[in-house]
DNA sequence: TATTAACTACTATCTTTTTAGTTGGTGAAA
DNA sequence: TTTCACCAACTAAAAAGATAGTAGTTAATA
């Protein structure tokens, strides 16, 4: 059986599902366009990691005029969810807050971020005192 | 050129060097041993592993008794970078609050945590004030 | 000293990923 | 009505990844 891969999208995959989600429903072409500047790929490429999406059930198509007019079956929520939640496991241990730690530590927060995931913490401290 | 991926390590190659961190260093045996629940593989199947380690130059080994003694090149520390580097650029739109965001909305911190991390950026405030 | 156990080195296979070409059909345009 | 641009379908092929077997060496041991 298949092992559980930190990924469940590959990296070119994945570029492509962002444009999709980007744009609510795409056609190849526009794909090819939207990836252009970053990752400049035959069509026939791109026309292939689509197919490969469908058959893994995470876009679907309708026909639109003579092109497929395709559409993120998955939502980037869960691809978030999974990946972090791998990122997590094999590199933090297990501990979200190890990974918060990271990136407080890599000094990735403005100060008015930091106040402000400050306040959001606070929020939730509230939320779970008066549950 | 090879293009940026999610991750310079495979999974396969993440999970022999989680062994080589935690141990500090390690043989083949070793490895496989502490691979054993979590994953059986053969004995030559984490050979080739270390040998691609090698040659990635993420790995370095000296000779103990007849056996190899492995041990990391990198640090845990430059994987983690590079690799929530790359989901935040990839999936939370280059913004690591998103990240963090999304860690407080699923719930991934109990309390105390959320109370220390809440501690943790008010020094984080107080130190850029400060300089 | 012949055998065995433990290694490394080398080779092999299957699968997935990445990338793209070729074929054949069809609507539009000339 | 022929041609052209565009598209899906199919095919291809190289590279990477995952997994493991075989050959050959050597230290220890019987």
């Amino acid at each position: 059986m298949p092992r559980k891969k930190l990924f469940s999208l590959t990296d070119l995959e994945l570029d492509v599902m962002n444009i999709v989600w980007r744009l609510g429903h795409a056609t190849v072409r526009q794909i090819v366009e939207g990836l252009r500047e970053q990752r400049p790929l035959a069509y026939t490429t791109v026309q292939t990691v689509l197919t490969i999406l469908t058959q893994k059930g995470f876009v679907e198509y309708t026909l639109q005029g003579r092109a497929y007019l395709y559409r993120a079956i998955i939502q980037p929520e869960g691809v978030r969810r999974e990946t972090v939640s791998a990122v997590v496991d094999k590199l933090f241990a297990g501990s979200s807050r190890s990974l918060v730690l990271h990136l407080i530590a890599s000094d990735k927060f403005t100060i008015e971020e930091a106040q402000n995931l400050k306040e959001l913490l606070d929020q939730r401290l509230t939320e779970d005192t008066n549950a």
